[in-house]
DNA sequence: CTGAAACGATACGCAACGTTTCATAATTAG
DNA sequence: CTAATTATGAAACGTTGCGTATCGTTTCAG
């Protein structure tokens, strides 16, 4: 398991047969469709041949490993993830966000790609550093986004450290997801908000 | 994987040769050894059988299968944690204990069984009852304790949701650990501490 | 001594990874 | 049109590692 690209190989412009875009959507989708019923631990590139159709070795033609591909469909999932919504004051904003962000981490392809993804991710320095680019920084900077606009607004004080509260925001999350297996509710965001609010408002006292 | 004892069988009493407790503790330190160089990825249980000279075959006679093993050699780690120290003001000791498990977090050994155990709990539903009972509940209690300590001190207040605020002690930890790869600090333990004590004071404005 | 259980050695069946090889199809360059 | 170039498919292969089965040997209780 080297570091490498994502891509096994990127496709090329010039001659030769050009790669059909129907194939690395019916890799895609047949993946997903496995990912959901059994996780990461339930993917097999044999599998994903047989039910997309596609010639096992056309999918590590292009992808390197069952992680990757995992991975990719990750991407997917979340490339259709709804813009983060900069109305209201902030706890709104706050509690709408994760809201949106549950529903998805609370479907079982979500899950189940994430839980086996973070096994993998020790071990393949660049599978960690794809999820980390596309998938978390993406919720980082929008949460940031949302507190900074917070300061602005005065609804929450200039000093905080964005960079707990922003772990305070997400950590809590995937802790549940990941490890206590407690249920995401949005009763549960909304005093996960809450709380955080209340940290950000405050002066802290010695 | 079904779901059932996390040991095959249980040492009996009865007549017939007894089982030598040396042998448990072979496994278990080859165990560990494999675990801290590649995870429970790297982790064969050809390998413990080889590096600890017991048989495979005696090997699954004790444990059901690979995780279970992982978990027992977690559990032998955290079975060597302090206990939790009860003095100072409640910042202080909450930034002590977790001070202390972040040692334990950043070993190589605990880091790596952590995240294969993850991956394993999704689709063994009983090797997550095991870590649940036995490694969570462990730090939940110990942290909800110091917060009620806390309570009756007067340095947090009464109707603290307390539920929240262990997850927002213990979230971000685990977050940074399996996620983020953000290091695991003294100093961000006391950001962490500040901020949930900020929390955990304050009353909160609408 | 006898039965019961633990242990070791060996072999086995099986799933799935990732690779190799070769034939064929599709496209561009000249 | 032809040749070079690349993508795809089909099939087989070597390898690892799981978990099991079998059988002989060892160690204990009664």
């Amino acid at each position: 398991m080297k570091a490498g690209q994502l891509f096994h190989q990127p496709p090329r412009a010039g001659p030769g047969r050009p790669r059909r875009s129907a194939t690395g959507h019916a890799i895609l989708k047949a993946t997903r469709e496995l990912l959901a019923q059994g996780g990461v631990h339930g993917l097999t590139v044999e599998g994903v041949a047989e039910r997309s159709g596609i010639a096992k070795t056309t999918i590590y033609r292009r992808w390197r490993s069952k992680e990757d591909l995992a991975l990719a469909a990750l991407l997917e999932v979340i490339r259709e993830e709804p813009p983060v919504v900069h109305t209201g004051n902030t706890r709104a904003a706050l509690t709408a966000y994760l809201g949106q962000l549950i529903k998805n981490v609370n479907s079982r392809l979500y899950g189940r790609i994430l839980r086996g993804l973070i096994s993998e991710m020790a071990i393949d320095r660049e599978l960690a550093r794809g999820f980390r680019e596309q998938v978390l920084a993406r919720r980082t900077t929008a949460i940031r986004g949302l507190l900074a606009r917070g300061i602005d607004r005065g609804e929450l004080r200039p000093d905080l450290d964005m960079e707990i509260a922003v772990d305070l925001l997400l950590g809590p999350i995937y802790y549940r997801l990941l490890m206590s297996g407690e249920p995401l509710t949005s009763g549960f965001i909304d005093r996960l908000v809450r709380a955080v609010m209340a940290y950000g408002q405050g002066n802290e006292r010695p």
